[in-house]
DNA sequence: ACTCTGCGTAGAGGA
């Protein structure tokens, strides 16, 4: 059942019905649309295991990202770029400037910052790029032949006789035309490989066999490092680049004797080689990649053979039990933990090894790693059977385009032109060649996309970000000129391949299994995975963190740490709040190490964390903001900047709310002019927010661990519904935290059942909620009338939700028309009339009498219902009620879809229900409520439905507390019944005789 | 076949 590519190479092979693919004949590429990395191929050469644990725990364990000889070997490559660019004459001084304005871009001030950090100044690194210097310098002279007349862009190499295969010779004397105009090229060929080429160039040779004259597209691979001429470097460079660079740039496949080669430059000495593919270099390449990415398409997992009812997974590339690799290897703690101990020989060499990593860790402790890692994997599992189909190049240009997920028929509408405010990146215009259909609504600003030329083999030459888009034009911006070899483009949706969720839980539990104190665990008695804390001393004389068995919380006795010049501003603002917000905060105040927020529907959740943060910084605390969502993060931001609150928000400005841009790093660093400057900025913001997944990204949190920036607190906002492993990430850099949510709403999705079974879509706050001292409810809420709170109390609440005011108690819809539209009503219509009176807050409108049975066309969906849901909304209209006070839910995608085709006969509907996003699933609509919600609970069937997305009470619970006046649910009761929590709403709206038939 | 967000990327060099 597995995907192959055959690459047909020699038609002569074929015998018969078969294609012969032998060493000598054809290639085969198994997972084609697994692209794996030129890099991690050639780590694969010494070490499989290496590459597929760089692959799949991406974050480096040793927390140092990137070293300062790294970001040496960074900048001059981009200084070699820029100086072979040039148009001017090369010389001394102007390589100099190109290398001082390389170290001091702000492209790098991010890696600069790090090596700050390590005290690597800018100064060092200058002088270190500088080093290189007239190696360039001379590389250039002797290479570059100016030739005023080619253009911008276009210049003269001459190599040496010696750096070209024997039987190729340059044409007309020792000239070979060297055309660089393409840099940094990107490369994602059908040889399932991808990869960045340094520098691409156009050679005319003589072949000496044919006598012919040729033109042969090269790649050039530059190394700033030893001249190891090593392997790696080999296979790297000229296998692969050359491989893509032949198929994509040289037409008609590869003509047998062309020039399949590519050149090494090892700037160090100023070597340079020309390396010709062999038919050997590139199956084996190939046989390296195949396996590779079998490994990484196939993480079968195996119940393990101990009595717990973990797994591991058993398909990962064997130790190669070389002492002497392993030591130095960056990857070791990771083959440690994937090894579990007792599969290593314990009388080998690496078994001393490894064991040392281990040392501090109990059972318990793995068995945690154990079981969260079995989970990310099969979660990765499932989602990978998805993604496939994500994949875009399996389908055609014409088909993604009718899916709107691609632009075709593009060409060039001007060169390049240099981005206005962000330095160093470049934005390209294109213009629909076609204009049958316009493009305006297929991307959005800020989206990523990939630009790829009209040939199949010219797939993702560029990734870039859309800058601006009109009905003919669109923009990108890129971090370098587009290649423009091509007529025309096209240009996509950029779909995420790597599982970043994946990476991000492994780097996670890898990190907390590391030896750094604040890390460690405890050794513990009971049975494992009951997530807790202990209190462990770290070399910043403060505290954390997790452990097991379960830990109380502690406490300190009073308050006296506030700050005197503080108290009346922190009294006064508690004052503002309520009962319970001023016990939530005193709580956390109060706390050493975890707090707990219950943050029920409509209890001013926010309204606490902004003024929780508020009071923290006046009591002198540094404050760490974060939650999965960019969303719920800016949502609290928002709030923050009303009071004039400073905040560093970290991540992508295109993800960020436009309101909080003025707060990214990229807004507060605009006019920055050195690194120094970046480090000041991060080390001054007392608060800082971000994703929890930034955390493991972000090159603030990057810095060694002995100086991670430590927070007092941390808040993590929605903690409810954040997987464990990606929990985990923002509390290591914190002292003591508090998460908010509510357990009785969503958890955390997880597609896998097996996963779920095992319990991957239980919290930390979940987890921990079950230490009740750590514990603060918000129960006064300001959301939801008397009517609807009682059913919420009623199904989930067990009578603990109050109304904080008897103005929210006693609260109904504003409907100005409706005494007057009651006139126009009928017999025939008092259901309707009996749901859009403003007095019935509450009322389920059963559907089993009159038969709308659901139907699946992509998705479950019921005309019925929609029918009513559209009629419903045009009532309430009529009778006053703005629509941007109108809800519609359905647990179904299909079913918001069916609704949405009915209402779009209303004026204006399209700008509005996006403007007010009205219509929205479930889970979309956590967090957010309305004056009316209409409920569509879709599911009706003759025979039994299963157990499916309404047997969760979370999903039922978030469904009815969204409305503030009025709530409307449209279900067929006799199917709904078999949940049993639609039934507990159904008994209960009997019991009220608040069923309409 | 329900529900769906988060990541810039691949390589930068060392042994």
């Amino acid at each position: 059942g597995d995907i192959v590519n055959l690459v047909p190479e020699n038609t002569g092979a074929v015998k018969g019905n078969c294609t012969v693919v032998d060493d000598k004949n054809n290639i085969l590429v198994l997972h084609p649309d697994a692209l794996i990395s030129g890099t991690t191929v050639s780590n694969g050469l010494g070490c499989l295991r290496r590459a597929i644990l760089n692959e799949r725990f991406k974050i480096p364990t040793n927390a140092d990202n990137i070293s300062p000889v790294m970001l040496v070997g960074t900048i001059v490559h981009s200084v070699f770029q820029s100086a072979v660019k040039l148009t001017s004459t090369v010389t001394r001084d102007s390589l100099l400037k190109l290398a001082k304005d390389a170290v001091s871009s702000r492209r790098y001030f991010s890696d600069m910052y790090v090596g700050l950090t390590m005290n690597t100044d800018s100064k060092t690194v200058l002088a270190q790029v500088e080093s290189y210097i007239p190696q360039i310098e001379s590389w250039i002279k002797e290479y570059k032949r100016d030739r005023p007349t080619t253009g911008v862009g276009s210049i003269d190499f001459q190599l040496p006789i010696t750096a070209v295969p024997d039987h190729l010779k340059p044409a007309r004397g020792s000239t070979v035309r060297y055309n660089a105009s393409t840099l940094n090229e990107n490369v994602w060929p059908r040889f399932g490989l991808k990869g960045k080429i340094d520098l691409t160039g156009k050679f005319r040779i003589k072949n000496n066999k044919t006598q012919a004259i040729e033109h042969s597209i090269l790649p050039l691979e530059l190394k700033t490092g030893k001249d190891s001429h090593s392997m790696e470097h080999h296979v790297q460079v000229v296998a692969i680049y050359t491989m893509f660079c032949n198929e994509r740039r040289n037409k008609d496949g590869r003509p047998p004797d062309s020039l399949p080669a590519g050149l090494l430059l090892y700037l160090k000495n100023v070597k340079s080689s020309c390396v010709p593919l062999k038919r050997a270099d590139q199956t084996g390449v190939l046989l390296l990649r195949n396996k590779i990415a079998d490994y990484l398409a196939k993480t079968t997992i195996k119940k393990s053979t101990t009595s717990d009812s973990t797994f591991i997974p058993s398909n990962f590339p064997p130790t190669i039990d070389n002492t002497r690799s392993c030591q130095r290897c960056s990857q070791l703690r990771n083959c440690a933990l994937m090894s579990l101990k007792a599969a290593i020989d314990q009388t080998s060499e690496l078994m001393v090894l490894l064991s040392q990593i281990f040392e501090h860790l109990t059972d318990t402790d793995l068995a945690y790693f154990k079981h969260w890692a079995t989970c990310t994997f099969l979660e990765e599992q499932e989602t990978n059977k998805k993604e496939k189909q994500k994949r875009f190049w399996l389908k055609t240009a014409n088909e993604r385009m009718s899916e709107g997920k691609c632009i075709t028929n593009l060409e060039i509408a001007g060169s390049s032109q240099p981005h206005s405010d962000l330095p160093d990146s470049m934005v390209q215009t294109f213009k629909r060649y076609v204009s049958d259909c316009g493009m305006g609504n297929t991307f959005q600003i800020g989206e990523m996309v990939l630009i790829s030329g009209t040939e199949p083999n010219h797939i993702a030459m560029a990734t870039g970000v859309v800058h601006a888009i009109n009905q003919s034009f669109i923009s990108i911006t890129t971090d370098r000129c587009v290649p423009t070899f091509w007529l025309y483009f096209f240009i996509d949706r950029h779909v995420w391949l790597g599982g970043i969720s994946v990476q991000s839980a492994l780097s996670n539990l890898s990190i907390l299994m590391s030896d750094n104190p604040q890390c460690n665990m405890a050794t513990c008695p009971q049975s494992s995975l009951i997530l807790c804390f202990k209190i462990v001393k770290i070399m910043t004389n403060f505290f954390l963190l997790f452990i097991f068995p379960p830990r109380e919380p502690s406490f300190v006795k009073n308050l006296d740490f506030v700050p005197r010049s503080a108290k009346d501003e922190v009294g006064r603002m508690l004052r503002g709040l309520n009962r319970t917000q001023r016990q939530a905060i005193k709580r956390v105040l109060l706390s050493k190490d975890y707090t707990l927020v219950v943050g029920m529907p409509g209890s001013g959740k926010t309204t606490t964390i902004v003024a929780m943060i508020r009071i923290l910084l006046l009591c002198g605390l540094r404050v760490l903001v974060t939650s999965y969502t960019h969303s719920a993060v800016d949502n609290l931001l928002i709030k923050l900047i009303k009071y004039k609150t400073k905040f560093l928000r970290l991540g992508r400005s295109g993800q960020v709310h436009p309101s909080v841009h003025p707060y990214t790093e990229e807004g507060l660093s605009l006019n920055m002019k050195t690194p120094r400057e970046l480090l000041k900025l991060y080390d001054e913001s007392r608060v800082v927010a971000c994703t929890c997944l930034a955390v493991t990204s972000h090159a603030f949190f990057a810095i060694p661990s002995q100086n991670r920036p430590i927070f007092d607190v941390c808040i993590v906002d929605e903690a409810s519904q954040i997987a464990q492993p990606a929990c985990l990430a923002p509390l290591l850099h914190s002292r003591r935290f508090v998460l908010v949510g509510d357990h009785l709403q969503l958890p955390p999705l997880v597609v896998s059942q097996e996963a779920r079974k095992m319990g991957a879509d239980e919290s930390l706050f979940r987890r921990l909620t079950s230490h009740k001292p750590a514990l603060c409810e918000l129960t006064l809420q300001y959301r939801m009338n008397k009517d609807i709170m009682e059913l919420s109390n009623h199904v989930t609440y067990e009578g603990r939700l109050e109304c904080a005011h008897p103005s929210v108690a006693d609260s109904t819809v504003k409907l100005d028309n409706y005494e007057s539209m009651k006139t126009l009503m009928t017999d025939d219509t008092k259901w309707l009339n009996r749901a859009i009176d403003p007095k019935i807050s509450v009322l389920f409108l059963d559907t089993s009498q009159v038969s709308f049975v659901e139907k699946f066309n992509q998705g479950i969906h019921n005309t019925g219902e929609a029918k009513i849901i559209s009629a419903l909304t045009k009532w309430l209209i009529k009778a006053g009620c703005n629509a941007s006070r109108i809800g519609i839910i359905a647990p179904f995608r299909k079913q918001l879809k069916a609704i949405e085709e009915k209402l779009n006969q209303i004026e204006g509907w399209c700008f509005i229900k996006e403007m007010f996003r009205i219509i929205n699933t479930v889970d979309k609509y956590q967090g957010r409520d309305k004056s009316v919600i209409l409920v569509s609970f879709v599911r009706s069937k003759e025979e039994a439905l299963g157990e499916k997305l309404l047997n969760d009470w979370r999903r039922l619970n978030v469904a009815i507390t969204r409305a503030k006046h009025k709530l409307v649910m449209v279900g067929c009761t006799r199917s709904l019944m078999e949940y049993d929590p639609c039934k507990k709403i159904i008994e209960y709206v009997r019991s009220k005789d608040l069923v309409h038939f």
